[in-house]
DNA sequence: ACCTTGACCACAA
DNA sequence: CTTGTGGCCAAGG
């Protein structure tokens, strides 16, 4: 409690506490935009990824992925390069370059084994 | 204090 | 796989 007698409030605004955890979330696993949010007792997840889409860039973002286990989107491309890099494991991995067209990158993040709960590793 | 905005989620057809 | 529907909820204007 403090001086002016107010009871518990959370310190950190919720961004904060978003940026938090998803700072706490160790390379190779992952957790959904709803994980993030029902950690904080919340069920917002697209607050979640909204405060990821404004302040995230100073934390691993690409380890916050959607419940269908998609990277976030518009970002699969540059996410996929950490994946790789901390060999998260992925399902269904396919690039079709087509010269047209361009590059179709498709693939899902394996949350059965890349899930990560902080209060459970 | 109201209104809009979403890097979302679950479920149904 | 694709659409559509309803819900969630903090931040920022």
């Amino acid at each position: 409690m403090n001086a002016r007698g107010d009871a518990q409030e959370p310190v950190d605004s919720f961004v904060e506490s978003v940026l938090e955890i998803v700072a706490d979330i160790p390379p190779g696993r992952v957790m959904t935009y709803g994980d993030v949010a029902a950690t904080l007792g919340s069920r917002g997840a697209r607050v979640v990824g909204q405060i990821m889409a404004r302040y995230g860039s100073d934390v691993p973002w690409w380890r916050v992925i959607r419940a269908s286990g998609h990277p976030p989107a518009c970002h699969e491309g540059r996410a996929l390069e950490h994946y790789r890099e901390e060999s998260t494991p992925l399902r269904g991995l396919n690039t079709d370059e087509s010269a047209l067209t361009g590059i179709e990158l498709t693939y899902r993040v394996d949350l059965r084994q890349a899930r990560w709960s902080p209060s459970f590793p």
